[in-house]
Parts: structure tokens; sequence; C-alpha cells
DNA sequence: GTAGGTTAGTGGTCAGACCACTTTTGTAAC
DNA sequence: GTTACAAAAGTGGTCTGACCACTAACCTAC
């Protein structure tokens, strides 16, 4: 591995393996080339390589499978999120943040979106609100997925996804499906004011924290 | 290292880590035990204990300094942001993307700051509009600082930070400087429709492309 | 052609060896 | 006793080689 000056071997590893992916055009799914092979082109140890894929892996870049490979991943940052969390969101300012910046990106994604959603949609949303179950995990995660996929905007949707997960490590929702349903009246009405008004009401006081 | 079921040695290592942290009550600077040592007491190799704490140091939750030892950092994520966003940038690198989230995050902190703004505040604003110069980089980023110290939403600022850092590469900022002291006087008169309008303004045509 | 075993490739892990660097220790000179 | 400096010990950084467990591809016998 050619040192610039200081760094360590598995920054540089890292950055190289990003510019591999970019030169060859990988997209999630593809395969990387295997750990021996890499620290073999990359002029390193293969210890060194694998720090390097250790930390993509925790950061979600890319899934590991022992006896097959090491593959790009789409985004989904589980472990990070994880770890993180037990460290830095003891501080309630940290919390406010998330909770604050979450609104404001959903709000946001709903307006934009409120202009190109079209009747699939709404089916979309139908089968959501028919399928709701008390008990369930991710109904607000799904039902601003179809908001997001309308309006493409693929970055603030990522930075959104990465949020949800950070707050549902301490937030346990307990959906008011009533509130669900008088959104998508809002967008069905391209109502921009109720739906910034309906926005905050999700955060008001139905999460209840996790002991 | 006692294997629950099929996870990885070096996730337990970590999980095993943080516990060390919260039973010792260790806090930021305090010093980790050795790798060799923590090997040794985990009963892993000293390469799977180097993997977890490559992957704690890219989250920015410790910091290793070579010949003295590891130690707790207080977070700063700043190998996280910087290899995510190229990864994250990378993928959803549509320019409009990214111009269309800067430009929602702008506006939002502007109308959060806008309560809290104080008479420095505004002086400092002030001191950025004299001492403008035409072939300033950092204009923009200085004047939004202002308005992001103010309103206190850290998470906001960050993501706002890596993105302004990232459009940088590829635009270069021709500012108007009318346009700036319009939205102080906005901030001023707390007029919330002023500052949404203004604020899309600054990404409507001022912005040159770098070949 | 299929079933089943063999083999090559891959990630997972460990042990040991150096290196570069910092801190501590020990010792000699004052 | 204090100071100065050299040696030693400790620490992270890196590489190598060796196994293990698992998967996929290949090949052979039927």
């Amino acid at each position: 591995m050619t040192m610039p000056s200081k760094s360590k071997v598995y920054e540089e590893v890292l950055k190289e393996i990003r510019r591999y992916i970019e030169f060859e055009g990988l997209s999630p799914g593809d395969k990387l080339p295997s750990e021996r092979e890499l620290a073999e082109q990359l002029n390193a140890g293969r210890s060194s390589v694998r720090e390097a894929l250790r930390a993509m892996e925790l950061l979600g870049l890319i899934e590991t499978r022992r006896g097959e490979g090491t593959f790009l991943s789409s985004y989904r940052p589980y472990h990070m999120v994880e770890i993180l969390s037990a460290f830095i969101l003891q501080e309630s300012k940290t919390r406010e943040n998330l909770k604050a910046t979450k609104q404001i990106i959903e709000k946001e994604a709903a307006k934009i979106a409120m202009e190109q959603l079209e009747t699939k949609d709404f089916e979309e949303f139908k089968k959501l609100i028919q399928s709701f179950e008390k008990g369930s995990e991710t109904f607000h995660y799904d039902f601003f997925t179809v908001l997001f996929e309308a309006g493409e905007n693929q970055l603030l949707q990522k930075i959104w996804r990465l949020m949800e997960e950070f707050s549902r490590t301490f937030h346990k929702p307990v959906y008011n499906i009533e509130l669900y349903k008088s959104y998508i009246e809002a967008l069905k009405e391209k109502n921009e004011q109720k739906i910034e008004e309906l926005s905050s009401q999700f955060y008001d006081e139905e999460n209840v924290e996790i002991s």
C-alpha cells in the first residue's frame, strides 16, 4: 500500500475499495473481489483489508457471506445504528435533535410527494391502512416510504431512513391510525397547511419511551 | 470467545467492550485496556479485537494513539461521516437531490433560528456582510453557520455541513450579496413566507458549474 | 441425465513475528 | 539529590501463514 504520509493502511484500503466500486460501476448486490485478492492487488496484508471490510460492514455498506464472498449491499446501517445508539443517544438533546430533524424531513417529503402522488400510491396507502395491526413496528416507516418513492429524492430518503432506524432504538411507536387517515386526506387535497400540522402531531405525545 | 450461536467474534468483542466501559464507568478521555490484554481477557485473537476497535474508531467512539493506547473519545463521528457521505452521496448523486435537500435544510434552519436570533447574531451578520469579498468561497457557509448555531440542532447542522462540502466539489458559488441582505431582513421581520421564497432563490441560477 | 461425493474458493479466526512510537525505568554523571 | 540520557517495556500498526467452516462448482459413477 502506498502510504500518503501517515494514514493507516485500512483507511487507504477503504478509499481504494470505494474507488474500485465507482470505477467498476458496481451496484448493490454485486460482488467484490475476495479478501485475499484485494490484499494482493492493494499490496496490503489480509488483516488490514479485513479491518476495512469489517468497518464497512458495520456501516452497512457491504454484506459478507461466509463461503461465498463480499457483496455490496443496499444501504442498511443496521449494525452501526445498534452500536452507536447505545453510546450516543443518552443525551436527551440528541434525541430532541433527532425528533425535530425527522419531523422536518417527513414534512418536506410529503410536500414534495404531494404533487407527484398517483392513484396507485393512494391504493398503496389504502392497503397499508387495511393491513394495519396494532403491534406493527414498521407502519410509519412503510407509510412514509411510499411518500419518498413518489418524491424521488433518494438522498433525503436515505437520511430519513437512517434517522428512522435510530429513533426506533429508543422510541416505541404507538400509532394513531386516524392521524394517518387524515394525513392521506391532506395529501389528496394538496393541503400544505394541514400537512404541516399533522406532521408535527406524529411526535406530539404518542411515542412512549422504551425503558 | 464464548459464541452465542453464530455471531462473529468481533461483534461479541464489541458488545463486551461496551459492557466493560459501562461497568467501569469510563468517560471520554479514559484509557481502555491494550489490544493484547483485551484479547487475552476476552479469550479472542488480537486480530478480532482489532476489527472491533477499528470499527469503533470509524464510528468515532474511540481514539487510538500509537505507542500510547486506546482512549474513549467524546463522540465525534468524523470518520464515519466522511466515509458514509462518500458512499451515500456517490450513489444518489443526482445534483438535483442534493440541491433540493440542502435548500430544505437551510430553509428549516432559518425558520428554527428565527425565534432564537439575538442582537449579537445580527451583528455577526453585519460583520459578514461588511467583510464580504467577491471571491469568497465560504460566505454562504459562514452565513448559515450563524443561523445553525442559534438554532441548536447540531444534527441538522451536521447533515447540512456535509452537503455543503460536497456540493462545493461541483458548484462554484457566485454570491448575490443583496439576496443575503434581504434574507437578514426577513429574519428580523420573522417573515416565514419571505424566508421560504428567498431560500429557494439561492439556488435559482446563481450557481455556475465547475467544468 | 442425475445423484452424490470431491475439490477449490471464500470468509472467520488465531498465533506469532516485526516495526514505529511513547512511556517508564534504570543508571551514570553532576 | 538532581539531572540527563540510554535502555527496556509497553502499545498500536502491519504482515504472514496456518487452520476451520461453509459454499459452489466440478467430476465421477451409476
